[in-house]
RNA sequence: GCCAGCAUAGCUCAGUCGGUAGAGCAGCUCACUCGUAAUGAGCAGGUCAACGGUUCGAAUCCGUUUGCUGGCUCCA
């Protein structure tokens, strides 16, 4: 065994170590400021507790809260304490498993009572007992025998079906804290008096391992940080994005409502939010245009045989709306989908490989009866309009036509402003349908699209539709959670049941491929999602009232008038507001209604045929020509290209 | 659908121990005619989500239903 080891640091730098040297020590030779932060090391990749031995060389970097993996490893291990805090207070509970999350972490418990507010108050009362009590993590191996006979003593029977699960060759590993002991890979912290401040957020119902026939465990969410002020500040930007949340905002800039008495998941769209979905929908329409896709208008409504031989009837009918029947005996459903309409058309004549790529776009209204738990403002609805699309394109055409519309998608986003995408590439399920050769060439379509934007993705292996591959594009809410906008996806099923040919260069019939792919998602998603980006504070081009007209008092409504006659007259949506009320309360309803300029005018600007320009963003921008305002709004009002 | 919480005026929210409903904003009326984020006064507004139960008496306690919120599962 080598005496010396050799590290490569972060920077690229190679430092010498006796062999056996810890993590901690290395920290500390490095510097006390970093030995304060340390909480585990990462060596080629491994991740092991600060004090674990180290006897290879290779890539070494100490983990600290700044980096991803150490502050999972802090939250991880704050989950072990709440852990044995929920035990020591409430000992019938049985444990499942407590991993961090993107935000934090949480445990899950099986106990028959369930928790109340109350009670978090008192576990985390206990947390804090146990943290100034001073908790190491203690690393141990075992026998599998050994940690299996260990928990069903306790009873602790997801511990022991866990345990069942570790592959034959892997270690079975303890830790232990003060009197709670639990199966975990690790690593864990070196002590837990790093956790300076901690808050349990919530209680949610969870099932056992993800699956709605196991039992509902309840899962206690939390969230920690080594720093006091870290958590203040943590909280503060949870409210802050409880102001941006799209169900707020819409009330508040009279976007849209959903009634009870209407139906739960059903959107009203408001003047304002309906000027905005306009908006984006002319812009929408003459970018498909320039793209080469033809428009199509198809009901809402089809007979049951359709849906039968689409197999929505067989494996989506738990979303459909149920049947509506007719005396005659006809049975027609409303649509959760528009491709067997297009699929239609696409059959009302004998296709050629010349007449391929052929694109169908619609915006298309969609009804799917999703499960009342799930509903959330307009993210996820009931009826919703899908900016739907579909692609008929030859075996030859399919890569290119992927390239094409993944770099179309972003190119859409990205002109609302959404940079921040996840995007994920889903493959093959073990159950599926489609010849193999075509899950290869789609999938592999797929991901030479992805590869060639350069755009990091993630793959879902098996994650794709039973009918083919896909790539879905998420932007986040407020609250950091993901929602799917873009989809592509291949559909091998729906050509082969509705048998589409088209006529090849050899005078065969063959099957074309088909794409489903929607950029936005849904309009109401979208909707929303743009919402929350933009925090009401719509750009110039989407904003549904531009600029509000406010003379300084009656005296000058006239000239208000004549202004405002001349904004509307020159396209830009302007509103006067020549109320009686105070100038100070008017600037200020404007204000608060997020409407990006004013053009105050008073006895001034009546004299000099100018107007007081006031911007949302930069407030009062000084006096200026009626011109000069219209020439400057009409430039900044501009949709993208 | 499942787990937990919540539901009072158009909005945001008070309402103690069970004793019969309250504020601010918004609305309406009047006065004020105003220079860059709230002028003042007055008026009106409620089957306390719905239904059932306990009680002399229920916004309040209990049950059911509906809706919403946070999760789980599912998904645009």
């Amino acid at each position: 065994m080598a005496t010396e080891i050799e590290l490569i640091f972060p920077d690229g730098n190679p430092v010498f170590y006796p062999a056996g040297i810890t993590g901690k020590e290395i920290a500390e030779s490095i510097g006390p400021g970093l030995a304060k932060a340390a909480l585990a090391v990462e060596i080629n990749g491994e991740k092991t507790d600060l004090d674990t031995p180290i006897a290879e060389s290779g890539d070494f970097r100490v983990l600290t809260f700044d980096d991803d993996e150490g502050k999972r490893i802090f939250w991880h291990s704050t989950s072990h304490i709440m852990a044995e805090a929920v035990r020591a207070l409430f000992p019938d509970t049985k444990i499942a498993i407590g991993p961090a999350i993107d935000q934090g972490f949480y445990y899950d418990f099986d106990r028959d009572e369930p928790f109340t507010p109350d009670d978090l108050d008192a576990i985390e009362k206990k947390m804090t007992e146990l943290i100034a009590e001073g908790r190491v993590f203690e690393r141990r191996e075992v026998k599998r025998k050994e940690a299996i006979e260990r928990f069903e003593k306790e009873g602790e029977i997801y511990k022991v079906e866990l345990i069942g699960e570790i592959p034959a060759g892997e270690k079975v590993i303890l830790y232990t804290s003060g009197e709670f002991t639990d199966l975990c890979r690790g690593p864990h912290i070196p002590d837990a008096s790093r956790i300076k401040a901690f808050k349990l957020l919530s209680i949610a119902g969870a099932y056992w391992r993800g699956d709605e026939n196991e039992k509902m465990l309840q899962r206690i969410y939390g969230i920690s940080f080594p720093k006091r002020s870290m958590l203040d500040d943590y909280l503060e930007k949870l409210e802050e994005a409880k102001a941006r949340d799209h169900r707020k905002i819409g009330k508040e800039l009279d976007l849209f409502s959903i009634h009870e008495d209407i139906g739960p998941g059903l959107v009203l769209w408001h003047p304002n939010g309906a000027i905005i979905r306009d908006l984006i929908e002319d812009y929408w329409r003459r970018r498909h245009r320039q793209e080469g896709y033809l428009p199509v208008y198809t009901p809402h409504v089809g007979r049951a045989q359709l849906w039968e031989t689409s197999g929505h009837l067989g494996f989506y009918t738990e979303n459909m709306y149920p049947p509506m029947e007719f005396e005659d005996g006809g049975i027609y459903y409303v649509r959760p989908m528009n491709c067997p309409f297009h699929i239609a058309i696409y059959k009302t004549r004998i296709r050629s490989y010349r007449d391929l790529p052929i694109l169908y776009s619609e915006m298309g209204a969609d009804y799917r009866y999703e499960r009342s738990g799930v509903l959330h403002g307009l993210l996820r609805v009931r009826g919703f309009t899908m900016d739907d699309a579909h692609i008929f394109c030859t075996p030859e055409q399919i890569l290119d036509e992927v390239m094409k519309v993944y770099g179309f998608s972003l190119e859409i986003l990205r002109s609302f402003g959404f940079e921040d995408f996840g995007i994920y590439l889903s493959t093959k399920p073990e159950k599926c349908v489609g010849e193999a050769e075509r899950w290869e060439q789609a999938t592999d379509a797929l991901r030479q699209a992805l590869d060639k934007m350069g755009l990091p993705y993630k793959v879902d292996k098996g994650g794709g539709a039973f009918y083919g591959p896909k790539i879905d594009i998420k932007v986040k809410d407020a609250l950091g959670r993901e929602w799917q906008t873009t989809t592509i996806q291949f559909d091998f099923n729906e050509p082969e049941r509705f048998d589409i040919t088209y006529i090849d260069e050899d005078g065969q019939k063959k099957r074309p491929y088909m794409v489903h792919r929607a950029l936005l998602g849904s309009l109401e998603r979208f909707f929303a999602c743009l919402i929350e980006h933009y925090a009401g504070n719509f750009p110039m081009w989407l904003a549904p009232t531009q600029v509000v007209v406010v003379p300084v008092s009656d005296k000058f409504s006239d000239y208000g008038k004549s202004v405002h006659k001349k904004l509307v007259s020159s396209g830009i949506r302007a509103r006067l507001d020549d109320r009686p009320e105070t100038i100070g309360y008017r600037i200020r309803e404007a204000e608060t209604a997020k409407i990006p300029y004013m053009v105050i005018v008073g006895e001034r600007e009546a004299n000099s045929d100018t107007g007081s320009l006031r911007s949302h963003a930069h407030g009062d921008l000084g006096s200026m020509s009626i011109e000069e305002i219209i020439t400057r709004l009409t430039d900044e009002g501009k949709p993208p290209a």
